[in-house]
DNA sequence: TATGAATGAGTGTTCATTCAT
DNA sequence: CATGAATGAACACTCATTCAT
């Protein structure tokens, strides 16, 4: 208490407890515990709940964006940098317990405004990662971000019914549907 | 207020609810309100609002089997029926205000054991469904499964983006990328 | 359900619940269900919780009354006697988990005129029971029902604290200063 | 409302209501309204009503040692402190509508581990206090602490018969049990 | 900047009792 | 004689937010 990057430590508590259990499954009162701060302490750097959420989704997307960055610019194939990605995400969904898309669980437990528009520029920003992919591969050609698109959706799938399932497969089961758009894209 | 069939206007009411606003988003207090019950009276019925869920989840789950069966038992061609079940999401999508699945909803808010137990058995039943029509289509051969759960996963994402979006696009990008990987089976 | 004897049956598990764990923390659905009885055949045959409460006291003192009834006329000396009741004592307390003396727990919960009556006629009792051995002792000497309602005080001492500390030491002490009293009585 | 020593008021208000209708049959909001505070402002202060619970029992046992070590302290005989601690039983008990012992009365209510505590440690004190005085007549000779425990004994039952009857001959009757038990014992 | 106390409105759940059948 | 459905009021407790210091 009292210490300084009170900010830091209510962020990063909110964090991991609204991934785990849900924005709408965590208290007030829990993440001030949590982050060893001051109720009013919390008000202080966050307008309510809510602006937190943004904040919060705001942030891992921006961690993300980095790691998706490097992928882009690692020396690989993009076949190979589809599968990097869908490599990490196995490793996410153990790590994290299974509990799947932030931004999609998020989604279905807040109506604010603020946050969907996090929403939509993180996935916005998802579907841009896929299309230079697959731009490395087939370069500007016509239908390149419909392909990024259904990989999107397929990646999205799988993180989805993993947390449903609380099963891995689902990310292979999407390797698979990935590489054979990718394919059948340049067998056009 | 003392009107019977209580029950069915708690389920009812609750069901609007849990799917337009989410689990936790929805008080007991709501629901009896919209349901014009007492609120003991929903006790009597229901042994908590979680029971209540498992309840909720599976009578639409019934709902929806009816659906496909009549899809599957349809005078279509196998892709005719992914092609009629792809329709039929655009619609719900658009009449529940891209609510999305209410499985997936409701999964990324309750931790219980009998919730989590229909979600599992709705999934695998959507599987099954996807199955049975990649087997119309191509026999018991080897690799059906997978294929259906491919099918299974894109179909998913467009609804998890649709909602995250609140746009129509990924069913349609979910529904050429369903039949690129029916076609590309049929290809091997 | 259904089955005959449903007011023994009712009597009977209000009783073992009101005992163990006080008629204010026993609810009419925990005892319905006990008994497996409808709730409205409840109010058949009790008019309200209150009224089974009384009846239940009432029950249970015919009981008690028909082992000091015996006690009183056993071929036993009076300190004998004295000494039997205070033997039984130990046993129910350890029976009944020291739980103590359900007119005292009752009167600590319950305020209704009913019910106190009970208690008061029950107590009532019990010192007569005890003037009753007194008396074979001294005849109806001067003095004998003040002693028997010291020794009244000191055995109900003994049943309170017994329950207070969920020990049994208090019943032994009781014992010994119940027989100097007396022995005490009589060197006048 | 908006008052300080909210904690104070909820304290004192808990008391009375707690003694007089017994903890079972005392609410939290009829404890706020009479402390004039906001429910929560009651759970700022009091982790839960059993806690509450623990807290007045301790509350009320510090008050009732200051009144023991100041007889104690007395410069009378030990007849005369026991006969000044039983007088001021006779006041308590017409100042208190006869509610009795505040420990026993939450025994037969409460089975927490806290409060159990409570009860015990202060019947502890009591205890100690009658020794104390015991030994004052007798040194630490063998037996005090039997006479002492006998004593403590019959004045419990006087304080639960006196409750059970709202009659006040109880405490009179342990009185003269007590200068008996206590005279018998220098007999000895 | 930091804080603990305060709050109104809400949470899910249970109470003893009644009523129509 | 038996019953399941219905109820208003109360239960203990938590919510996100504000305010005085």
């Amino acid at each position: 208490m009292g210490k300084p990057n009170a900010r830091e430590r209510i962020l990063e508590a909110a964090g991991k407890l609204f991934h785990q259990q849900g924005y709408s499954n965590v208290g007030i009162n829990e993440i001030i515990k949590q982050a060893e701060t001051a109720k009013a302490s919390f008000y202080q750097h966050f307008e309510s709940k809510e602006a937190l959420c943004e904040v919060w989704l705001k942030t891992i997307h921006d961690l993300s964006e980095d790691r998706r960055r490097s992928i882009i610019n690692a020396p690989l194939t993009p076949a190979e940098k589809l599968g990097k990605y869908i490599d990490a995400l196995s490793c996410y969904l153990m790590e994290s317990d299974f509990r799947g898309c932030p931004y999609s669980n998020t989604c279905a437990m807040v109506e604010s405004e603020g946050v969907m528009e996090q929403i939509k520029s993180h996935k916005a920003a998802l579907r841009n990662f896929f299309k230079a992919i697959v731009e490395q591969e087939f370069g500007e050609a016509e239908g390149t971000g419909a392909l990024a698109d259904q990989i999107f959706l397929t990646y999205s799938g799988a993180v989805t019914e993993a947390q449903n399932l609380r099963e891995l497969w689902p990310v292979e089961s999407a390797r698979s549907a990935i590489l054979t758009l990718f394919s059948a894209f340049g067998d056009r």
